[in-house]
DNA sequence: AACTATTTATAAGA
DNA sequence: TTCTTATAAATAGTT
């Protein structure tokens, strides 16, 4: 979509593959961006220019979307949790990157066998569901916490409430029909539930 | 760039969310793939539909290896966020698995051990990594429910709160110098925050 | 960083 | 779904 057609090749040109990456870079951004919304779906992009440079995108249901929807209340959990599942699926990559190496290296070049193949498999079964496990582990936890913290909220409410039953009992024994009080309850206290 | 002009905000008719889905994902896929080659980038990109099919891309080069290099420096910089961490995870699977392969291929393996690494890379791909991002969704889901009752009764908790304090005014204005009322407040509104 | 000539992607329709 | 086509968007090469 330019001046030329442009084939599908590496760029050799080291400063127009730069500025191509640029600018290609930021377009598919917009468009995984675009899609997110369209569609409702979840997207997750990922780039990383020769130069190591790390660039992203991340749709919509993630956690600090989350939070700039919610406010910031959560953010220490959200950040705890981040941070350990970043590092449980980081770890977990080169748990698995040696475990496969050093299964290539005791297999040794001509000898490798349908079983140290099955074995391979195993221990690829097996370092993946403890990661598994590991990140549903962290992310029972952030439940489990906010499950507390809801209900000390609604405890913290209900106390609130019934403060407020008690003090409109007490203004009503002063001043006599207050129709106004009663009539702001009903409004707030269904969402208690 | 189409016959019209499209806002980028959710499509409401589902047959036409669908097809644009469709359309946009497969042109994604396609932008990914391009800008992986054209500029020699790493590129991951996973996509999941609202109905929690996964689509993805992985860049032939490894990701892992530039990740490893890049990772341990920028650490900070990795946000992960519970998606992007999916797609590394696969992106390591995908990667892992060529790297095995070609391992494999490079020490002259029969074909029958290579066929059933792809095989057993075929399992992993699909068992685990869409198990895993229907997971991840569906926890995400659930913590953002949470994250709306915990916000609902904050609300909720904010407008007794000031409910009674107008009440307590209202309340002093008839009878005069009420401790009682403005004793309780401070035991409750700490939790607020 | 901007500018445009072109190519490419795609929205709507069949 | 798949194809077609008019039009919007992206972008290659240029300034």
């Amino acid at each position: 979509m330019g001046r030329k057609k442009l084939e599908i090749k590496r760029i050799e040109n080291k400063s127009s593959r730069q500025v191509t990456f640029s600018k290609r870079r930021n377009g598919l951004i917009e468009k995984a961006r675009q899609l997110s919304v369209l569609c409702d779906a979840s997207v997750a992009l990922l780039v990383v220019s020769a130069s190591g440079k790390l660039y992203s995108f991340s749709s919509g249901d993630n956690l600090v979307k989350i939070l700039d929807r919610y406010g910031k209340q959560h953010a220490d959990d959200f950040k705890a949790l981040d941070l350990q599942s970043e590092a449980l699926n980081y770890g977990s990559h080169h748990e698995l990157l040696e475990l496969v190496e050093s299964e290539l290296v005791k297999s040794n070049v001509n000898n490798v066998s349908v079983d140290s193949l099955g074995q391979l498999g195993e221990h690829l079964e097996t370092a993946l569901s403890v990661t598994r496990a590991k990140k549903t582990e962290v992310m029972l936890k952030l439940v489990e916490n906010l499950k507390e913290k809801d209900k000390l909220l609604k405890e913290e409410n209900q106390v609130l409430a019934s403060q407020m039953k008690k003090n409109h009992v007490e203004a009503e024994m002063e001043m006599s029909p207050a129709g106004q009080i009663s009539d702001n309850l009903p409004v707030t206290l269904p969402l208690l539930n």
